[in-house]
DNA sequence: TTTTTAGTGCAGTGATCGCTGCGTTTGTGC
DNA sequence: GCACAAACGCAGCGATCACTGCACTAAAAA
């Protein structure tokens, strides 16, 4: 695996083919990830899948670990949005409860752990994408309001880290309930 | 990737040749693990590392997600002992540091999350091991104690997760002093 | 010990993989 | 609209992969 990202840099050509490429190949990842077991998520299958060259696939991305890094920041950019209903609490309940949906889709859990399994430390981190900023910006919001709230660590153990061992390591379903359980947990009454 | 794991069943012969061959081939999986990106862990490069031919890996564990899960078990199987400290506050801190301790080893990490990319839930299952088992038995000692512990559910989400998710998601240390505040969270004074 | 048979080694096959020149298409700046 | 270069398609190369009969070794039972 590289360690050049498949980011856009001077001198590319983002719009276009290379975006319907792109996509293409993003679509035929998730799909052979979903129905799992079927085919072993090699360049040539994506490539064939996504009705595109293979030579374009290994020029891109390299690695299959690179693409699926890739797929996983563009899948985790922008999918949740950070609440703002005037509470940590319901700020918090609220972003948990959006994180469990997301979490719950087989697709998105599929991604999760192929690309933890193939992409090493730069996969871990598109797993992780910008869950630590989100929560951050929540913290912050509260202690603009002028109240001390948990550390962005704590938060982190309560609320994130359940949320993905749960998903990952178990098969319990991430119910709405209990994802409010974790936020009453940090947050006592 | 088949069904059948590779357990021992009526009419197999676990000893000498086979468990010398077992062993080469889990040590093989576990080096060629460490030294990342060298080679595609794949069953004849394993299979060449043990010094044992491809066939017979092919024949044992058939593909490489059995092949780690059946790793990972045996990896995580007795490798750390319930603690007996006399209170459930120490018996989960000592826990948690010697699970620390065991998860900030990288070749142990490096297992696990190879594991979770290619082994599915039947890879899940082999990173969760016996967990679950090991906290219910302090928790029904506390419970013998005539006192009321905090409920399975809520242990996993305050004890396990974080371990697991610091060391599979992040790179963050897993320090024995973190580990120990997770208790303390867990179990206010 | 002898017998049995699970487990392993060996050689070989078709299929696929990762990769590379080379020519063509097509966004993008002029 | 024109020229340039980035990105893509194509054909093909060596290497490796997953797998399969057949013969052999050695662990376990008689």
């Amino acid at each position: 695996m590289a360690t050049t990202s498949a980011r856009l840099q001077a001198g590319s050509r983002p719009g276009g083919r290379s975006a319907r490429v792109r996509a293409a190949v993003h679509r035929a990842v998730q799909e052979l990830l979903t129905d799992e077991g079927a085919e072993p998520l090699t360049i040539p299958v994506v490539a064939a899948r996504a009705g595109v060259h293979a030579t374009t696939v290994y020029r891109r991305w390299g690695s299959v670990g690179d693409l699926l890094a890739d797929v996983t920041t563009s899948r985790f950019s922008g999918d949740i949005v950070v609440p703002d209903t005037g509470s940590l609490r319901g700020d918090l309940e609220r972003y948990a409860c959006d994180l469990a949906k997301d979490l719950s889709d087989p697709d998105t859990l599929a991604l999760v752990r192929a690309t933890i399994g193939t992409g090493g430390e730069q996969g871990a981190a598109a797993c992780r994408g910008e869950r630590q900023q989100q929560l951050e910006a929540m913290l912050d919001r509260e202690r603009a309001r002028g109240n001390e709230p948990p550390s962005l660590e704590r938060t982190t153990d309560a609320v994130l880290a359940p949320l993905y061992y749960r998903a990952v390591f178990t098969d319990q379903p991430l119910t709405p309930e209990w994802a409010r359980t974790l936020i009453s947990t940090l947050l006592p009454a």
